[in-house]
DNA sequence: CTGAAAGCGCTTACAG
DNA sequence: CTGAAAGCGCTTACAG
């Protein structure tokens, strides 16, 4: 036999399906009676309420859609298991889809998505919001930036500072004495990646450290080439004497190189990684880094969805980012 | 204006709903008169077909839910990132939920993908079979365990033999010299926490090793179960020379209570690991871990589904798991 | 409080 | 090849 249907339950109650449809969905005008007879009808037959149906109804599917570059990086899946447990806990169902840092990915999944009808998303975007992005801002679907934001598109976010932290750890290092600090940038099609970048530079020149050019290597936030920016940067005639690297998985790539050379953390080069991720506690001595809280950023992408759904008005958030001193930094020149 | 339907399209096509529906679905029998128009028309309208309503008429979603314990854990972040990559290569739409190694969150998430009638279900399975588990596998819904399976429950399933990994892993160590091997193992209420610790005692007794069940510590695949299991055990009158750890999170809080303690892994304590993590390779030196392979366990898991739903037989897969030697090993009491 | 009826946006036999 | 019509399983004004 099928999946029962409200016409079964009505049935078996001795109800119309009006009835039964208004005491499944708490509908205040129903009596005791028929909420009872409805109520046992349904558990006796095994009802599962179809959302396909109710949701072509209510043109609403109660589902809303997270777009993230890739979960397998621990910043995004972090962010992606708080919004789901976040929506969770309001009976919404989330469509998980990964872009690969892949524009036409992106495309793809927005494509979907919308298909979907989901009722909101939450998304990581990155391009320059041509594409799909644009048509479905265009739709009017209410939408909410995370972590990264596209210039000249206005959409609600939930972003970090991206100034404060990278300042911090310019000022901390210049402190130490470093005059030459190596940064292994984001890619620069994303914002995320020019503002850390643009802080770098400034903090450089305010602290009065060497501003040479050749300091910078662009990566892609993949460890790869947080690998490839520690060998240029390493490779260079005079080499940095402290390196700092704009996310997880690049700092990630710095460290294996660190560790392939044999370089003691700390005392043969100074590190600052981006990202408080749990397993940067595996490299000793314990990692200095910039931490901002992906957590919180994919409740309040959550509850800012809520709010554009329920009409309300909300405003872009920008949450906080620090340095975070552990045991990976120390003199300049150390023990070279 | 609303989101256009196919009436819209149909209106400016100048023909009827159906041939839209036809041309749109790719159905053989429309001419090439119509195709054109419609095409057109519905290029112009910004047409987006409207699943939730195909759902219903086709009885089918196209829609796959996939049921983790943890997307956090880099395991799981692996198998969701290529079932949802392969999903989305045969056009269909992943629903991903959190269990958080909790059957009562499980059975909410079972729940839910009910109601949105995903066309399937891939398991990361827990508990005992009851439960909300019980009425999705009567209720006939095609689902595939992976890595893990439920005793007396007759499910296909993609795992990888818990057995030959440990087992080699306890010779290796046996090899070296080592007698008192700790183990870490996982959660007995999980197929996987069962059957390397069989594994493990079972090797550990052929190889005529030390028996002793102080060695044993069990954990909740969790990485604080690791590092108060690392504590235990070399808290113990005659420690181990050798620590192995049932799972990835675990293996990672024991090697950061190895740090803590600033023992030389390999040195003073010889430790294998337990999947093939990337963040691994951030222990100096590289750790010896027993692999095997997440990613082709989705993929596998994928197929099933779609065979299942084809109506076609499946048979269960069981992946080899094996041991990768590097240099977390060395001969027993090393340089204690 | 309750029921009959319309309709959400599609698909698909059934005729032609 | 094409159209009219029924129907997928719900919800929700509209009367009563």
């Amino acid at each position: 036999m099928q999946t029962p249907t409200i016409r079964d339950v009505a049935a078996r109650a001795g109800v119309s399906v009006a009835t039964v449809s208004r005491v499944l969905s708490e509908h205040p005008s129903t009596s005791a009676a028929s909420r009872q007879k409805v109520l046992s009808a349904a558990a006796d037959l095994g009802f599962r309420p179809n959302a396909q149906a109710r949701s072509l109804r209510r043109t609403r599917t109660n589902t809303i859609g997270v777009l993230v570059s890739d979960v397998r990086n621990p910043f995004f899946a972090e962010i992606a298991h708080t919004v789901e447990q976040t929506a969770l806990s309001h009976e919404m169902a989330t469509l998980l889809c990964n872009a690969d840092e892949s524009t036409e990915q992106q495309d793809h999944c927005l494509d979907l998505l919308v298909s979907q009808r989901v009722d909101g998303m939450i998304v990581t975007p990155q391009g320059d919001g041509s594409g799909s992005l644009r048509e479905v801002l265009s739709l009017g679907l209410p939408v909410v930036f995370v972590d990264r934001t596209i210039d000249g598109v206005e959409v609600p976010s939930v972003t970090s500072d991206n100034r404060t932290g990278i300042v911090e750890a310019v000022q901390h290092l210049a402190g130490l004495g470093h005059r030459r600090i190596g940064y292994v940038a984001g890619p620069q099609v994303t914002s995320t990646g020019r503002e850390r970048l643009a802080a770098y530079r400034e903090a450089v020149a305010d602290a009065g450290l060497d501003t040479d050019p050749g300091l910078v290597f662009e990566g892609d936030f993949r460890s790869a080439s947080g690998v490839a920016g520690a060998r240029a940067l390493l490779a260079l005639p005079d080499p940095p004497t402290a390196v700092l690297a704009a996310d997880s998985l690049m700092t990630f790539g710095v460290l294996l190189e660190c560790r392939d050379r044999g370089l003691r953390i700390g005392a043969d080069l100074s590190v600052i990684g981006y990202d408080d991720i749990e397993s940067f506690g595996l490299v000793s001595p314990p990692l200095t880094v910039i931490a901002h809280d992906p957590s919180r950023m994919g409740a309040l992408a959550v509850d800012m969805i809520r709010d554009l759904l329920a009409g309300e008005p909300v405003t872009s958030a920008v949450l906080t980012s620090s340095l975070v001193l552990r045991g990976s930094t120390g003199p300049a020149g150390g023990t070279r």
